[in-house]
RNA sequence: GCGCCGGUCGGAUAGCGGCUAUUCCAGGAGACUGUAAAUCUCCCGCCCAAUGGGCAUCGUUGGUUCGAGUCCAACCCGGCGCA
C-alpha cells in the first residue's frame, strides 16, 4: 500500500492506522525523514526506539511508534547526502524483509520522486554524484552549461530544460562520467523484482485552506516543541548551516528571526507560507499520477472515521482484498 | 493652522516629459532521468472571434505641452516637524 498526499495531510496517522488493521509495518518515503536528529525539522513521527546499526545507510529494526515498526527514518547523517537511489536501495531491501516476515508493507510519505522511483522500479543512471565536478560547473552560466551538454549529449539536451543548471549539471555529469549519452528512462514498469504484484495508492487530499490552516497550526506547534534549539543542536554537532537550510524549510526560515530582523508572528506566517508553497509543488507531482485513488479529508481527524467519504469504503474495500491476496 | 516629505498591482518598491510602467514578496498554473522540503518555467488590471488584438491605469480634479506616472495649481489622504 502507497499512502501519499501533501504535507500535513495526516499521512502517518493514516499510515499507522492501516497498519495496525492490516498487520503492517511503515516505510517512510520522505526525503528529510532520513537524517538523524532532524526530528522536528522533518515533521517526524515521535518515534521512540530506534536501533541503527553501524553501517552507514543502514538500519536494522527501524523505529517504532505506536508499536508499529517504522523503515527509513534516521537512517544517516545530516552531515552526508542522502539520495533517491540510495532510498530505492534500501527500501526495496525492507520492502523483502517484511514482506518475508508475512506482513504488509505501507509506503508513506510525500516525496513523490521516491515513491514514483521505487513503485515503478525507474532506473536512474548509475553515476554517483561527483561534488567537484558539480561545484565547478556551478559556476558557470546555464547558457554555458546546455552549450556544453549539447556538444557532449545532443540527444538529451534536446528535452532538458535550459534555464535548470541543477539539471545540466547532472546531465553533464552523467556523460562525462559514463562516456556515454543519458540513457532514455521507460517510464512505467512494474516493479517485478520486489513484489510483482499491484500497489493502492491512497492520497490524501486537502482543501487549500484547510491545508493552510493546518500548516500554520503545526507550524506554531514545532516552534513551540523547539525547532530552533534542535537546530542549534545540530550545528553545534557540526552540521553546517548551510546544510541545515537545505535540509529543513523550519531551520532555513529562522534564520532571521535569530538575527533580529522578523519577530514571532512574522517568522510564523513566513514559514507557514513557505511550507505551503511546498505542499503545493508536492500536490502538483501527484496529480500527473492518475492511478491514486484520493480520499479527500474535512475537518475531521481521521479519515477513516469519516462517514462523509463513499470513496474511502471503496478504496479500504480495495485494500482488505490487496491484503487477503497477499496473505494467500 | 503652518512647514516638509510622500500617495504607482493584494503588500513593498523603481520609474532624465516620449516607445511595452520596473523589481521583489504574496497568489495561480506547470515541469521534474541519483541534491526533490531541492531546482526550474510561465501567468498575475479588465475584455475578446486569444502564437494575436482591444480598453484602462500611477490619490482626485483641472492646467501646461505635439506628448504627463513624471511639470504646475487646487483639493483629499498618510507620515514627520513646528505651533
Amino acid at each position: 500500500m502507497v499512502v501519499l498526499g501533501p504535507t500535513a495531510s495526516g499521512k502517518s496517522a493514516l499510515a499507522v492506522r492501516l497498519a495496525k488493521l492490516f498487520n503492517g509495518e511503515v516505510i517512510s518515503a520522505d526525503s528529510r525523514q532520513v537524517y538523524r536528529g532532524v526530528d522536528l525539522g522533518s515533521d517526524k513521527v515521535p518515534h521512540d526506539r530506534c536501533q541503527v546499526s553501524g553501517f552507514r545507510f543502514q538500519e536494522k529494526d527501524g523505529c517504532f511508534y505506536e508499536g508499529v515498526r517504522h523503515h527509513l527514518i534516521d537512517v544517516v547523517s545530516p552531515k552526508k547526502t542522502f539520495t533517491v537511489t540510495q532510498y530505492k536501495k534500501l527500501a526495496e531491501k525492507a520492502i523483502r524483509d517484511i514482506i518475508k516476515r508475512g506482513k504488509i508493507p505501507i509506503i508513506a510519505g510525500g516525496t513523490g520522486l521516491y515513491i514514483d522511483t521505487l513503485i515503478n522500479d525507474w532506473k536512474l543512471p548509475r553515476v554517483k554524484p561527483n561534488l567537484k565536478l558539480r561545484e565547478e560547473l556551478e559556476k558557470k552560466s546555464a547558457e554555458e552549461l546546455f552549450l556544453e551538454l549539447k556538444k557532449l549529449d545532443p540527444k538529451r539536451a534536446v528535452g532538458i530544460d535550459r534555464h535548470n543548471k541543477r539539471r545540466l549539471v547532472r546531465a553533464i555529469e552523467i556523460v562525462m562520467q559514463t562516456g556515454k549519452p543519458v540513457p532514455y528512462l521507460s517510464l512505467i514498469r512494474a516493479n517485478k523484482r520486489i513484489v510483482g504484484r499491484e500497489f493502492l495508492k491512497i492520497g490524501i487530499k486537502v482543501a487549500p485552506e484547510e491545508l493552510k490552516k493546518r500548516i500554520k497550526k503545526r507550524t506554531l506547534k514545532r516552534l513551540r516543541e523547539g525547532v530552533i534549539q534542535e537546530m542549534e543542536g545540530l550545528k553545534k554537532s557540526g552540521v553546517s548551516q548551510k546544510r541545515l537550510n537545505d535540509i529543513s524549510l523550519y531551520y532555513r526560515w529562522v534564520g532571521p528571526f535569530l538575527d533580529g530582523e522578523m519577530n514571532k508572528l512574522e517568522t510564523l506566517e513566513t514559514i507557514a507560507v513557505k511550507i505551503g508553497q511546498y505542499a503545493k509543488r508536492q500536490m502538483t507531482w501527484f496529480k500527473r499520477d492518475k492511478s491514486i485513488n484520493w480520499i479527500s479529508r474535512g475537518s475531521q481527524a481521521d479519515p477513516i472515521k469519516n462517514k462523509d467519504t463513499l470513496r474511502a469504503l471503496t478504496v479500504f474495500n480495495g485494500a482488505r482484498r490487496l491484503v487477503e491476496k497477499f496473505l494467500r
